[in-house]
DNA sequence: ATGTCCCAACTTTTGGGA
């Protein structure tokens, strides 16, 4: 089976690359942020011609989630339910071929000086209790757009970073805590040492001069962890012609109970 | 480093957000 993440940021401006990107890669599961869409714009439409099924959490300009599937999407969930959810369209959660997925958009945080920077710790709080429990027999994963780079390794000048968001001690705290509910982060742990981005601010040409940050993770359950084959970026997605500015995380894995 | 892209709107340019 086969999951991807891709930060979009608008799905309205960046249809024909999705569907392009689907038509090349095949994934059995697409998780989506950024989609700027609300549920009336969705093109629910567009992924049953590509013979998948879509869900979506949208509010409009901003935010925005989604799953789409072609093994099956049920048990659908938007936002936290019960805890409070109340900083916008963010997560999205559905049952696909027996594998449990979550696709979310942390705040970005803005500033450290910024309400919305308290509002981010408090969201990646609040998300590490919505998993909950993470034990042997669950099949979950977990994957969106984190505005956290793990560890220095993940952004291509520490330095240059010091005093401003996705790299603070707090929001690598938060991270560390999804870590210690049992889920791992399966790029590093399939790459380890190596130093892999999913994000490229559109200015400076960063991009072209390598300023990028690993921020986009698929966290995987023990289970889920144990049958994955392969885990990359396909940094060739950032490429080309109106690309978003974050590349799409692929991770490929036997089904859990799989002979 | 602040050079881009995307969205909405009292829309044809500006401001907010990332």
């Amino acid at each position: 089976m086969k999951v991807a993440t891709w930060n979009v940021n608008s799905l309205t401006a960046r249809w024909e690359r999705v569907v392009a990107w689907i038509e090349d890669n095949g994934p059995d599961v697409l998780c989506l942020q950024e989609t700027k869409q609300d549920d009336s714009k969705f093109p629910f439409a567009g992924f049953e011609a590509l013979g998948y099924e879509a869900v979506h959490n949208g509010e409009g300009r901003w935010n925005g989630v989604a799953i789409a599937s072609r093994v099956g999407i049920d048990d659908v969930r938007r936002g936290f339910g019960t805890i409070e959810d109340d900083d916008g369209a963010r997560i999205i959660g559905a049952t696909c071929n027996g594998i449990e997925v979550m696709s979310c958009y942390v705040p970005n945080g803005r500033a450290l000086d910024d309400p919305f920077y308290a509002r981010k710790l408090s969201w990646l709080d609040r998300l590490a209790s919505h998993v909950g429990a993470v034990p042997p027999q669950r099949a979950l994963i977990v994957v969106g757009d984190f505005n956290v780079a793990p560890e220095d390794l993940d952004v291509w000048d520490p330095a240059a970073l010091e005093g401003s968001t996705h790299v603070t001690g707090p929001e690598r705290d938060r991270l560390r805590a999804i870590g210690g509910l049992g889920l791992v982060d399966i790029v590093r742990d399939r790459r380890p040492g190596e130093q892999v981005f999913t994000w490229w601010d559109y200015r400076n040409g960063a991009f072209h001069r390598g300023w990028g940050m690993r921020i986009d993770l698929v966290w995987c359950s023990p289970l889920v962890a144990a049958g994955v084959t392969d885990a990359l970026v396909d940094r060739e997605a950032r490429k080309g012609t109106k690309p978003s500015d974050h590349a799409p995380v692929v991770v490929t894995f036997e089904l859990p109970g799989a002979p």
